[in-house]
DNA sequence: TTCTACACTCTCTTTTTGGTAAGTATAATT
DNA sequence: AATTATACTTACCAAAAAGAGAGTGTAGAA
């Protein structure tokens, strides 16, 4: 119940559009270090999933994110979620009951970063054909 | 050289006015292991990184973008390129002469994914301050 | 009284990743 | 005759990432 499914139309046609224009110019060379340590934090696959999932539901629990996103270990989710966290992509509410209970949401910041990766999401769905058979010559090519 | 500096003017304002947007909606669930899969390979770090000096400088010898992707050591540049052709993102040209010759330039498919990144970049380049704050913060509560 | 749910933490082990350094082939240069 | 440049490949090793599994504390259900 994760992936692509969970992007809202102006969204989309906003990136499609952006998927079909032109390439690139010049902003600020100065933050190249520092954005690069920034996309290298949040650009994994944990946190795009639980990002994903998160802006589906919205609120959720530390399970119920577990439940949704396949695959994840324990370790990983809760890593993950300190992680988003301390960048300020989650906010993590406890409540001090028994068994306990502590739910996750996304901050503006969250919500803008899955924003940002819309197109990517886009992108790959968009050119997944190319990227098969692409695939697939590279390797018949190879094998010979 | 490299980073956002590459992009171009009308892919920028894209991006940002597609950064202010709202959320989500619904497209294509079955597709969701593969995007998964593909995104997993193709958003890490040496991959971004060289398809930015690909687009910004254009067709590039083996050892040019190794100069240009600041710290890449041979072994990861000769690994991600081949793992990129196999996507299907960059051409590999060969010419048979002696010291060997190879010319790599961005495909179609390589240069829409890079504007696909754009997004992400932008979100990166207008967030630092409130990422390195929310760390801050988060650090310093953490620490009493 | 034992069991379950919850949200973890901790340790141990395996897997993956990536760096270093050496080797290859050959023509032109010093 | 030794060196340089080019674009690699291969072997080895260290570090980092990630999975598996057990442990924790407590209230309420069976």
């Amino acid at each position: 119940m994760t992936g692509i499914s969970s992007f809202r139309q102006a969204d989309i046609e906003e990136a499609e559009a952006y998927l079909d224009r032109e390439p690139p110019a010049e902003i600020d060379p100065r933050l190249e270090p520092l954005v690069n340590e920034i996309i290298s934090r949040v650009a994994d696959k944990w946190t795009m999933l639980i990002l994903e999932v998160l802006n589906e539901h919205g609120v959720m629990r530390f399970s119920e994110i577990g439940r949704a996103v396949d695959g994840i270990s324990q370790k990983m989710l809760t890593q993950t979620l300190r992680q988003m966290e301390r960048e300020g992509l989650v906010t993590r509410t406890i409540y001090p009951v028994v068994p306990p209970k502590v739910e996750y949401a996304l901050t503006p910041l969250g919500d803008s970063l899955g924003r940002a990766f819309c197109g990517v999401w886009l992108w790959a769905e968009r050119h997944i054909d190319e990227i098969e058979s692409a695939r697939a010559a590279f390797d018949a090519c190879k094998d010979k």
